[in-house]
DNA sequence: ATTACATATTGATTTTTTTCGATATGTATG
DNA sequence: CATACATATCGAAAAAAATCAATATGTAAT
């Protein structure tokens, strides 16, 4: 009897297994567990999550180990991302939460995990 | 009247904000994600996942673009994480989802999720 | 015990991501 | 328009993550 994929076998090795995502939809998917799979990207999140309007950028500068720029490159992946919009309002800018993209991608990261099992 | 930092406002800048997580927290949350944010990964889980039984390494291997070394080191960095266990049979390493620390690490990241809105 | 095979580990390299000084851009004010 | 300040971008460097050839380890069969 040939070995089966569902279970342990003394038989022959292998029975090759099909991927179930190509690795276009895989990196797809990746994509979107590595917008927070950065601790510098958690915060900004979750300080712009608590405040319910908009957040000035020198705000969040304090509430993050990095510098100016590095906080302006995170922003950047976050807009990127549609999970923020930026507004100007004379020298500043404000950042918000895009609920509606963030619901989205909730939704897809969901989907995926609940796919797992 | 000073800056709030729910509003724009035409004050003064800023109004430091307070950083929600620390940034060790931050990091274990990020770390969280992190392990997803691999398309390798996503696939070896995904083919676990519909494989309802432990699935061969060979036939891992099969399932994404990369060396089997390549192949050990994600299933490392899964066995890790505590999302796979292994066990060997013969000459080969079946590997299967551990659905309860799945389960755990989905309920993490969906409180995450949920946190943000 | 020698051979053959499956998987893990090592070590070096490559690739990707993050970081930040320097500088550019945009805005307001005197 | 010169100055001051807020944020973005650039460019180089550092750090982190991924890759794989070579090799080690474990197993089974002859």
């Amino acid at each position: 009897m040939a070995k089966s994929s569902n279970s342990l076998q003394t038989g022959g090795c292998c029975t090759p297994t099909q991927a179930v995502f190509s690795t276009s939809d895989a990196s797809t998917i990746s994509d979107d567990f590595q917008i927070f799979a950065h601790p510098v990207r958690v915060q900004i999140l979750a300080v712009l999550a608590r405040h319910s309007n908009a957040v000035c950028v020198c705000d969040l500068e304090t509430a993050v180990p990095v510098k100016q720029p590095t906080v302006s490159y995170h922003l950047k992946m976050l807009r990127e991302a549609g999970l923020v919009t930026a507004e100007r309002a004379g020298p500043w800018v404000y950042y918000r939460l895009n609920h509606e993209q963030l619901r989205t991608l909730q939704q897809r990261l969901q989907a995926h995990l609940a796919m797992l099992g």
